[in-house]
DNA sequence: TACTAAGCTCTTTTT
DNA sequence: GAGCTTAGTA
C-alpha cells in the first residue's frame, strides 16, 4: 500500500496496513519492541481524521498510565478532539459506566469501590459471623476464590449448583465457601460497594439484563481497540464481545508471548481463539524489533522457543549485536545490591546517562530492599514502584474512609475503620453490637446509628455513637454546597484526624500528618484542575483514586532509577536492565515449578523482563538469600540455562555450578530453629525498629554496653544497657536528640562467608 | 479501653 | 522480616 496520508509516514509498511485497516475486526500480534502502542495512536488518529468522533471510540489499555501517554500522544495528532476519547484501564471505564447506569442495577450512584483490604476485611467478619474457623476459612484465599469465579462469570447462585466446586469444597474443608460467597455478595450490595472484580461482573450483568442499556453503549462505541489483550478475561472478553456485536469494528492488539496475568482470571485462550470469533478476520503481525540490540532479542527468542503455547512469529531486528548479556553471582541479595548500585554509578559515569536510564526488575516486591539500601548509601535517586502506595498507607486509608463514609453512609468498610479512630470510647465489643444488630434488623450499621437510642443492648456506649453520628451528619450536609476540598479540608479538622497525628512527634507521626496534608492538596488539585470535563465531586475523586495504582503517581522529580516488579514493567523500556534474583523457586516462583503451564507463564514473564532492555542486560542471582529472617541457600534459576550461551557473558564457569553455600549440620549449640550457624551471631534489631533501614552497616554487629551507635531515624546515641529475655535482647539507648529508646534486638540466622 | 510485649503466620504477580 | 493477633497490664 503505497497511498497514504502523511500523517502515518512514521510508520512501517505492516504497521501502516494495520493502522488503515479500521473497519471490522481486526488482530495484531505485536512482538516485543515492534512499536505496537505507536500503531495504535496512529490507528485511533486515523479513525478520527476519517470522520468519526473521538466519543465514539472504546480504547481499553492495561494501566492508567498506558492510557494517559497514548492520549497525549493522539492529540499531538488530531488535536484536543482526543480528550473525548474513552480511554482507559477496563475497570476505570466500566466503573465509569457503572456511575452513570448504577440505579439500574440497585447500586447508588456514589458507590464505593472495595479494594482487596475492604473486602477481605469484610470476608473476615463473615467468617467471625458465622462462628468459622479463620484458620481453615482465611479470608484471603476466599477471596481469591471469590475473584476467580466472577472473572469466569460465576455468581453465587450458579456456585451451588456446581458440584464440583461444591465437592472440592468440602474435600478441603470448607464447605461453607458458597454460603460466604453469598453474604459476602450481599454485604457488598447493602453497603452500595463493589469490589474490582464487581465493576466488570456488573457491567456484564447490567448488559445481560438491560438490552436498551447495552444498546446505547454499542452504538455509541463504534470502534473498540483492546490493548494486551493477551491478559483479558473472561468477563471481559464477554462484554467486549458484546458491546462490539453491532459494528463489528473491534481490534485486538497483543503479544501471546507476553501473557503473564493468568491469576487473575487471564486466558491466552482468548487470543489463540479470536480468529475462532471472528472468520473474516484480519490478522496483522509485528515482527520487526526496533527496540533492542540485535543480542537481546536473540537470546530472548531462545528463551520462548522453550515454551509449546504459542502462536507462529518470528521477531527479528536490524539494529546493532550490541554488548553480550551479563550473568553475575553473588554472594547474598545484600550484595546483589551493592553490585547493582555499583555497576549503575559506573554505567552512568562512563556513558553520561541519565539515573531514569536504569531500571531493576525483580520477580516479588519484597525483593525490592536490598537495592533501596544499596542505591541510598550511593546516592543514587530511585523510586520503587508498586508495594504499599500512597493510598495504601494508614493514615491516608483512615482519611480516605472518612470521606467515603460522607459520600455513603452504608459504606460498612470505610465506617469500621474509622468509628473509634481517633479514639472515640466506641471499643470493639460496642462495634460487635452494631453488627449483630444491622444483621438482626436486617438494615444497614448506619440505621442502627441513627436511631441508637431505640437499642437497649448498646447500653451506655449510646452517647458516644450519637456524637458519632451527629458529626458524621453534619459532614454530609456539606455534601450539596461545597466543593471536595472544602469538605475534606473540614472533615480532616472536625475529626480530629488532622490534629492527632500533629500532636504525635515522633518520627513516624510527622511523617503522616505530612502524607495528610499531601492527600489534602491532592484533593485540592483535583477539584482545581480543568483539563476535563468530568465533574469534580468527592464522589469522583473516590473513585478515581480507589483504581489509581502507585505507577500513576507522578513525583515532580523524574530522573529516578526504577525499580519494579516484571508483572509491572510491561509495555515499558529502558536503555539498561538488571534482572535480579534469577534463583530456582524464586523465579519461576515455587508454586508454579510442578505444572507445565505455568512455568510457561514463568517463561514469559522472564521474555516480558528480559525484553524491557534496550542496550543493556545484565541478569543476577544470590547464593544465599534471607527469607522469614533465615539465611537460605539459592541456586540458580534454570532459566540462565535456557538462554543460549553465545549471547551471554558469563565471569565464573556455568551458571548452575557450584553454590557457594554449604548447609551446615543444623540444631547444634543454639536451641531451636538456629540451624545453619557458621560465622558469629550478628545483632539484629527487629520489630518495632528495622535493622537494615535504620542502623548503619557497620554498627549492628556489635551493641554492646557503652558503646556509641548511630541510629539513622534517632541519630548518635550511647548504648545505656542490654537486658537478656530468652531469644531477645533489649537495648536501653540513651540518643541525643530523642532522649531514651528502647530497642529490641534478636539475634538473626546470619552466616559470614569468606 | 488503651497500650505493650510476645507469639504466630505468611510469601508471587495487580486492577 | 513484617504485619497482625493475643495476652497481660495499667
Amino acid at each position: 500500500m503505497s497511498d497514504h496520508p502523511p500523517y502515518l509516514d512514521q510508520l512501517n509498511e505492516t504497521q501502516r496496513e494495520a493502522a488503515m485497516c479500521i473497519n471490522g475486526p481486526v488482530m495484531i500480534i505485536a512482538g516485543a519492541g515492534s512499536g505496537k502502542t505507536r500503531v495504535l495512536t496512529y490507528r485511533i488518529a486515523h479513525i478520527i481524521r476519517q470522520g468519526t468522533d473521538a466519543f465514539n471510540i472504546l480504547a481499553l489499555t492495561f494501566t492508567n498510565k498506558a492510557a494517559r501517554e497514548m492520549k497525549a500522544r493522539i492529540e499531538k495528532v488530531v488535536g484536543p478532539e482526543a480528550k473525548n476519547l474513552w480511554m482507559g484501564t477496563f475497570h476505570s471505564v466500566f466503573a465509569k459506566i457503572l456511575r452513570i447506569e448504577a440505579e439500574r442495577i440497585g447500586f447508588p450512584k456514589d458507590f464505593t469501590i472495595y479494594d482487596t483490604d475492604d473486602a477481605k476485611s469484610l470476608i473476615k467478619t463473615i467468617v467471625k459471623e458465622m462462628n468459622l474457623d479463620d484458620k481453615l476459612y482465611k479470608p484471603g484465599l476466599i477471596y481469591n476464590r471469590i475473584s476467580n469465579c466472577k472473572n469466569s462469570l460465576i455468581t453465587s447462585k450458579e456456585y451451588i449448583s456446581i458440584p464440583e466446586l461444591l465437592e472440592a469444597d468440602s474435600s478441603s474443608g470448607r464447605p461453607l465457601l458458597s454460603k460466604i460467597f453469598a453474604s459476602y455478595q450481599a454485604r457488598c450490595f447493602k453497603a452500595g460497594a463493589m469490589d474490582f472484580d464487581d465493576l466488570l461482573v456488573n457491567t456484564y450483568q447490567l448488559f445481560k439484563r438491560y438490552p436498551d442499556v447495552l444498546y446505547k453503549y454499542q452504538h455509541k462505541f463504534k470502534y473498540i481497540m483492546v490493548d494486551e489483550y493477551q491478559d483479558t478475561n473472561l468477563c471481559q472478553y464477554m462484554i467486549v464481545k458484546s458491546l462490539a456485536s453491532m459494528y463489528e469494528n473491534i481490534c485486538v492488539v497483543g503479544d501471546d508471548s507476553q501473557s503473564i496475568y493468568s491469576f487473575r482470571g487471564a486466558s491466552i485462550q482468548n487470543i489463540l481463539n479470536f480468529e475462532k470469533d471472528y472468520p473474516d478476520l484480519h490478522v496483522f503481525k509485528l515482527e520487526h524489533n526496533y527496540r533492542s540490540t540485535s543480542n537481546i532479542v536473540n537470546a530472548s527468542s531462545s528463551i520462548i522457543a522453550k515454551n509449546k503455547e504459542k502462536l507462529d512469529k518470528k521477531i527479528f531486528t536490524n539494529n546493532q549485536e550490541g554488548e553480550k548479556i551479563k550473568v553475575v553471582r553473588t554472594l547474598s541479595d545484600n550484595e546483589e545490591g551493592r553490585m547493582v548500585a555499583q555497576s549503575i554509578f559506573e554505567e552512568k559515569n562512563q556513558k553520561q546517562l541519565a539515573n531514569a536510564d536504569f531500571a531493576i526488575l525483580y520477580r516479588t516486591n519484597a525483593q525490592s530492599r536490598a537495592f533501596e539500601e544499596a542505591l541510598r548509601k550511593m546516592n543514587i535517586p530511585y523510586r520503587v514502584y508498586g508495594g504499599t502506595s500512597f493510598y495504601q498507607r494508614k493514615e491516608i486509608k483512615d482519611m480516605i474512609s472518612y470521606l467515603r463514609l460522607v459520600v455513603n453512609p452504608n459504606d460498612e468498610e470505610a465506617l469500621k475503620r474509622i468509628i473509634n479512630y481517633p479514639a472515640r470510647k466506641i471499643g470493639a465489643t460496642t462495634i460487635d453490637k452494631l453488627l449483630v444488630l444491622a444483621s438482626e434488623n436486617n438494615v444497614g450499621i448506619w440505621d442502627i446509628l441513627k436511631n441508637a437510642h431505640q437499642y437497649p443492648l448498646l447500653g451506655s456506649a449510646v452517647a458516644h455513637l450519637r456524637d458519632f453520628y451527629i458529626m458524621m451528619s453534619s459532614f454530609q450536609t456539606m455534601l450539596t454546597s461545597k466543593n471536595a476540598y472544602e469538605i475534606a479540608e473540614y472533615v480532616a479538622k472536625q475529626s480530629t484526624l488532622l490534629k492527632t497525628l500533629y500532636e504525635d512527634k515522633t518520627v513516624e507521626g510527622v511523617s503522616k500528618h505530612e502524607n495528610l496534608i499531601e492527600l489534602l492538596n491532592a484533593i485540592k488539585e483535583f477539584t482545581e484542575d480543568d483539563t476535563n470535563e468530568n465533574e469534580k465531586t468527592l464522589s469522583v475523586f473516590l473513585q478515581d483514586i480507589a483504581l489509581l495504582t502507585d505507577a500513576d503517581k507522578e513525583d515532580g522529580i523524574t530522573d529516578k532509577v526504577v525499580m519494579m516488579t516484571i508483572h509491572s514493567s510491561k509495555g515499558l523500556e529502558f536503555k539498561h536492565v538488571y534482572v535480579v534474583g534469577l534463583e530456582e523457586n524464586l523465579f519461576p516462583s515455587q508454586l508454579s515449578l510442578n505444572s507445565r503451564p505455568e512455568l510457561e507463564e514463568e517463561r514469559r514473564l522472564f521474555y516480558v523482563a528480559v525484553t524491557r532492555a534496550e542496550e543493556k542486560l545484565t541478569l543476577s542471582f544470590a547464593t544465599s538469600r534471607f527469607k522469614y529472617g533465615n539465611l537460605i541457600p539459592c541456586e540458580p534459576s534454570r532459566f540462565l540455562d535456557e538462554i543460549d550461551s553465545k549471547y551471554l557473558e558469563i565471569s565464573y564457569g556455568n551458571a548452575r555450578q557450584e553454590p557457594m553455600f554449604q548447609e551446615k549440620e543444623k540444631d547444634k549449640g543454639f536451641g531451636k530453629g538456629y540451624g545453619m550457624m557458621v560465622g558469629k551471631q550478628v545483632a539484629r534489631p527487629t520489630p518495632q525498629i528495622k535493622v537494615s533501614e535504620n542502623f548503619k552497616e557497620s554498627n549492628t554487629a556489635d551493641i554492646q554496653e557503652g558503646n556509641t551507635i548511630e541510629h539513622q531515624r534517632f541519630g548518635m546515641g550511647k548504648v545505656v544497657k542490654l537486658q537478656d529475655s530468652g531469644d531477645n535482647k533489649k537495648a536501653i539507648i540513651e540518643f541525643d536528640e530523642v532522649g531514651q529508646k528502647t530497642l529490641v534486638l534478636k539475634f538473626a540466622k546470619l552466616m559470614i562467608h569468606h
